[in-house]
DNA sequence: ACTATTGTGTTAGTGAACTAATACGCTACG
DNA sequence: CGTAGCGTATTAGTTCACTAACACAATAGT
């Protein structure tokens, strides 16, 4: 698994947005094992307490499952992932809005400045 | 002035942001007089070493400048904060736009779930 | 059974951002 | 001149996110 992180962002929510995303393509499949936590610590560059904390967040919303001394694997019903993810997506497009809005724009400026954005 | 935090941000750019746009507005106007430190932190619900560290942030982009002992005025030329409020336009869209790339979506997905966005 | 690897828990430390309280010196104004 | 209000500086304390380094228990593979 490839890791990229937005830096001055926290960590533990990025972990589990790219871990959903992953599930969501149909990259990581239902009850399959995922890297350690440890592993992953070090594939990410990231403390290993971090890893745990954002998998234990994936726990509580059944997105994946535990077994001591065996490993992280992915939940039977993936459709909570992909939900979460688009949960995200909505999330981020309101915050966005919410900044530019308070940054001076309307919302149909926002759009046509969006609909012309070229990076 | 209306001070309206995005909480979970950090407070100092937002001050920043908003003179800006106060600015960009024409709400305030060249050479004209904020309000002091003290009467900002209160009104905003903020430390006034906050508002003054913003404040500071503006004075080294020349947006604003201060005088001892009478208060702080924007500064003769402010065209430098309708460019810093493009400028932060800019900034959040590509973070937008980078951070919905990182969870799967194309550039021209992105558009599209933006221009059907309604709230 | 032994051992390596796993999840798990605890404690401590770091840096950033902000809060809090206080003090100093300058300026404006009656 | 005196005083209130201003910018400015300093020091200390808080919270959050993350890092670091362990220790312990459970499992898997040989």
């Amino acid at each position: 698994m490839v890791w990229s992180f937005d830096k001055g962002r926290p960590l533990t929510p990025q972990i589990c947005e790219q871990v959903c995303l992953q599930i969501a393509l149909g990259q990581l499949r239902p009850n399959e094992r995922l890297y350690s936590v440890r592993e992953a610590a070090l594939e990410a560059g990231v403390n290993p307490n971090t890893v745990q904390h954002a998998f234990e967040m994936l726990e509580g919303r059944h997105i994946l499952y535990s077994v001591r001394g065996s490993g992280w694997y992915v939940a039977e019903d993936i459709s909570v992932a992909t939900d979460t993810l688009k949960a995200i997506w909505k999330e981020k497009t309101e915050a966005y809005f919410t900044t530019m809005q308070a940054l001076g724009m309307t919302p149909q400026a926002i759009k046509d400045y969006v609909e012309e954005w070229m990076i």
